[in-house]
DNA sequence: AGATTGACTTTGATTATTCAAAGAGTGATA
DNA sequence: TATCACTCTTTGAATAATCAAAGTCAATCT
């Protein structure tokens, strides 16, 4: 019994996990639409209507008939707990199993499910308690604190230099991609143009010679924080 | 989706290796009683009857009502797929996460259920496809062969010299006990005597100047093989 | 034989999760 | 304002897993 974790069911963990991530995806909106959650989880509408009553009968969220539902403080430390495990969880497979950091991501949606406290203290030793995933995603703590350090996505920036702070973690094809142009968290380059008109953003690493061209849809899934001038002339 | 096995329930993977545990545990007995498997998985008679019921339509076991049942090789391939993943978890988390072994039972029997081909194949890599668990117990293969080496437990032997096959792995403090009294599998040791009216068993292990003494019971749980005369004259 | 016992089966109900289809509310459109 | 188009809610039903309690069977004991 010791170091198992008492959990809510599964479905449970994933309905507060996907309400938590859709909230963090629209910050401007205080409340999830039930449509978008029960497009985000693969179930009919009346499915998600019943569940909803059902957390606030718990105590997991408000919900507003016909407006939407927002995590109470208890529902949102949940979710923060499942983050944390799917993170620590894909953190350790990348960086102690050497698994391809764009395969990760369905391992964890089973096993963030399942972990024992113990095993999950273990990879986070192991890994020298880390703060962030492989994707660059801030890693919650045990008390669901999360560092809040809101960057903004590429598409939102003028020109200057920066380096990769997070990419979106769902699609292997889009984290292929990211590998193959040198655009992991941590990379350092130069966003050299923005064309308005086309939508297309021309940037430069180091790495490549030739400049990167990318569009405002995928600069949208990359967030990005500034960095001092490369080389400060002295 | 790749690598991800398309899995039976967690219930009916516990149900079917279940029934395999105690078809090993009574090797004379052809037919596991429905009782006997209610009580093992901690469920009333009725389930376990409602359950076979449903295993016997799908193919995975013969049912005989009011006698037992008994799994086909359908069944049986499924039920030792499951101990492969159970015993390599454990494999993994005392060899490569340093976990005590007398506490890595409980973690397995979660895991198992969800981990996906492409980790369990890296699990297995990184051990370097061990042949058998923690605890001694032989892992079957990928394709459900299982090297059949039968060793008899210590309470069925005669005084000589000896090496810990594999001991029952189900009680975290038996394994302690087992630790501390230096009996872990491949350890050597020599079974001086056998008391049969007080079922005192007296043994000897090389790292311990005392001899220890054990009763029946616990000698039933540990598996032995011979070993030649430890230091045999020139 | 007739009664007793223990083991198993049946039945009816419950919980969690889900769907399909029909109904209702809300705002935009003509 | 009457109507549409969406979105959400309700209802009724299904599935998997489970229990409690009542019923059945077969072997054992007078
Ligand atoms: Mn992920
Ligand atoms: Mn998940
Ligand atoms: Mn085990
Ligand atoms: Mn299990």
């Amino acid at each position: 019994m010791k170091g198992h974790r008492f959990h809510m069911s599964f479905t449970t963990e994933n309905y507060l996990k996907t309400i938590y991530q859709l909230t963090e995806r629209h910050p401007a909106t205080p409340l999830v639409r039930l449509g978008e959650l029960a497009e985000e989880l693969g179930v009919t509408p009346g499915t998600i209507t019943t569940m909803i009553r059902g957390f606030d009968q718990k105590g997991l969220v408000i919900y507003k008939a016909r407006t939407g539902v927002k995590l109470t403080k208890k529902g949102r430390d949940q979710a923060l707990q499942v983050v944390r495990r799917h993170r620590i969880i894909e953190s350790f497979l990348v960086e102690v199993m050497k698994m391809d950091w764009a395969e990760v991501h369905e391992d964890a949606e089973a096993l963030e499910h399942v972990v024992s406290d113990n095993f999950l203290a273990r990879m986070d030793e192991m890994l020298g308690f880390p703060s962030t995933d492989p994707h660059g995603d801030p890693i919650p703590s045990s008390t669901s604190e999360l560092p809040t350090r809101e960057h903004p996505p590429l598409c939102e920036v003028p020109p200057g230099a920066y380096k990769v702070q997070r990419v979106d973690d769902q699609e292997p094809v889009f984290l292929d991609w990211i590998s193959e142009n040198h655009l992991r968290p941590g990379q350092p380059f130069e966003l050299q143009k923005v064309d308005s008109v086309t939508g297309i953003f021309t940037l430069k690493v180091s790495e490549k010679k030739a400049p990167l061209l990318l569009s405002t849809d995928i600069a949208g899934r990359i967030r990005v924080h500034p960095v001092q001038d490369p080389q400060p002339r002295i």
